[in-house]
DNA sequence: AGTGCAGTTGACTTT
DNA sequence: TAAAGTCAACTGCAC
């Protein structure tokens, strides 16, 4: 404001300056929180209450929360985050006004009685139909002589030229000093608020969720203290366990998909862990740890930088090579027996009705669920993707669909990765504890037999009967995908489209050197080596 | 002590 | 964030 301010005061009389302040008290600012439910380092919120009164609102729009991707926990845990939101702006001086309906439609409500001077909201990267709205709120915007202001949390770029630099404007962007909360709010006359509606009112049906993490700040604060101070030490090395993970791993990724914390504030303690681990001098495991945890919050950004890039891949094959690979109508009772963890592979099974009932799975276990209903099964990734988009409570379009894609081949760019689902057992889960939590009909068996209750006469009798025989034979499902994804990737028109994507989509990371290579390094010129990991 | 050989390990390639 | 295969170096052991 002071710049303005200064300007008009420099060329205009005293007066011009104390109109245009009085003018300023009334231009009401509207602050649409979207996925931003949070006040502390909130740019839409700083800027807008630096130049006037503050309309903070959230619109439930029951056309989005009708979405095949949304779900139940989801709204859940929006609904507790955005009950918390309004408890912290109430205490400021003016509470959450709530809306239910249409987005255009509710801000043109509002601009009608009170007037808006300016609309401000955190640049989303949503899902298709959230990109729609904002193309139609950005049409009102125009047509109403109202200026949209949509600052960065996340460190997607929009419009993104092409990748150089961009891990280096990450990072810049995460290091900057985090926007103050306005400690008061004017208190907005005559405002009405709808109430926050039921699941029910949403037609969201009840998903098996009961032990998925709680919205609101408080617990993501909380989770963020403890994950620094205790649980992320072993966080390199326990990642990766199914047991283990759903305490090594940090549980913020709601938070940040719903923005109860900015990934700025993340990043930042992470580094500040890091210092302080490296003054401690004593070798903890925390230095590597925080490298380990701020490589994967570079990987958010990243991830949803390419739904920025190419929308389409939320409904369409990234490679058009793969287009009509797999039967587009899925095969409902292998769909089905994936989704319910009844595949017979005790190990798959365990982690989707872990995850059903969670919410969560660790980043290895979605990549082997999402690659067995790829290959083994042989699905195509939109059923199971849908269906893993409504399981997880941290669902980020952007994040969700590339990992989809890349989970099922469809993006021609990395290699293909194969998970077999009882190897990944075995390594993660040697004793069979998780398979024993998550599929009791198993508990009584040996640890070997539990991951391959087929393989012992013990298991053999359980199948068909308490445990269901397993749906493919895992080795030749592999064989037969690996062969039918290859063939396609040999022909080289493949390779030539292959090329073009990454170019526009890979991450620019330096070649690693062999250890062994006799050449030495100074002789050839730092190559680039474009990655879509 | 040196040699041959089977089995193991690790780095690297292929699918 | 894969898994299987190849190859060379290495190891333990018998002779």
């Amino acid at each position: 404001m002071s710049q303005r301010c200064a300007s008009l005061c420099r060329r205009d009389t005293q007066t011009a300056c104390a109109k245009w302040h009085q003018m300023k008290q009334e231009a009401l600012q509207v602050v649409w929180f979207k996925r931003d439910l949070r006040v502390e380092d909130n740019a839409a919120l700083a800027r807008a209450a630096e130049r006037g009164p503050v309309l903070p609102l959230y619109i439930v729009e029951p056309d989005y929360w009708r979405e095949p991707d949304a779900n139940h926990r989801h709204w859940r845990f929006a609904a507790q985050s955005i009950a918390a939101l309004n408890l912290n702006l109430s205490d400021r001086g003016q509470p959450l006004v709530i809306r239910f309906g249409e987005a255009v439609a509710v801000l043109d409500s509002i601009h009608k009685t009170h007037g808006i001077a300016t609309l401000w909201s955190h640049m989303e990267t949503g899902n298709h139909w959230t990109f729609m709205r904002d193309r139609r709120v950005a049409g009102w915007c125009r047509d109403n002589g109202v200026p949209w202001h949509e600052p960065r949390q996340f460190g997607v770029i929009r419009p993104l030229p092409n990748r150089d630099g961009w891990a280096k404007a990450w990072d810049r962007q995460m290091r900057a000093p985090r926007s103050t909360a306005p400690i008061a709010l004017r208190p907005i006359a005559n405002m009405t608020s709808d109430p926050l509606p039921s699941p029910e009112q949403l037609g969201l049906a009840p998903d098996g969720g009961s032990a998925c993490q709680k919205g609101g700040r408080e617990a993501g604060l909380m989770l963020l203290e403890s994950f620094m101070e205790q649980r992320g030490r072993t966080y390199r090395r326990a990642m990766s366990s199914p047991l283990e993970g759903a305490d090594a791993c940090s549980r913020l990724s709601p938070h940040l998909t719903w923005g109860t914390l900015s990934i700025r504030e993340v990043a930042q303690a992470a580094w500040a862990r890091q210092e302080s681990a490296r003054s401690e001098g004593t070798r903890t495991g925390w230095t590597g740890a925080m490298t380990s945890f701020l490589s994967r919050l570079h990987w958010h950004c990243h991830f949803i930088q390419k739904l920025e890039d190419a929308p389409p891949i939320e409904w369409q094959n990234l490679h058009p090579a793969y287009d009509g690979l797999r039967p587009n109508a899925p095969d409902s009772p292998l769909l089905a027996a994936w989704q319910t963890g009844q595949a017979g592979l005790p190990f798959l099974d365990a982690c989707m009705r872990s995850l059903e009932a969670t919410g969560w799975l660790n980043f290895r276990m979605r990549a082997m669920v999402m690659a067995v209903a790829s290959y083994h099964l042989w699905l195509d990734w939109r059923a199971p993707g849908l269906h893993l988009a409504r399981m997880f409570t941290d669902y980020e379009p952007g994040i969700h669909w590339s990992q989809v894609q890349m989970q099922s081949g469809t993006t021609g760019m990395n290699t293909i990765r194969v998970y077999n689902p009882v190897k990944q057992g075995l390594d993660q889960d040697p004793d069979g504890l998780f398979i024993a939590r998550w599929v009791p009909e198993l508990a009584g068996l040996p640890a070997a037999a539990r991951h391959r209750p087929w393989a012992y006469a013990e298991g053999q009798r359980l199948l068909g009967r308490d445990y269901p025989h397993p749906v493919v034979e895992p080795a030749a499902a592999a064989k037969n995908a690996k062969d039918r994804l290859w063939a396609i990737r040999k022909a080289p028109e493949h390779r030539h489209a292959a090329e073009m994507l990454v170019a526009r989509h890979a991450s620019r990371a330096p070649t690693r050197r062999s250890k062994k290579r006799k050449n030495p390094p100074s002789s050839t010129p730092q190559q680039l080596t474009l990655r879509f990991d």
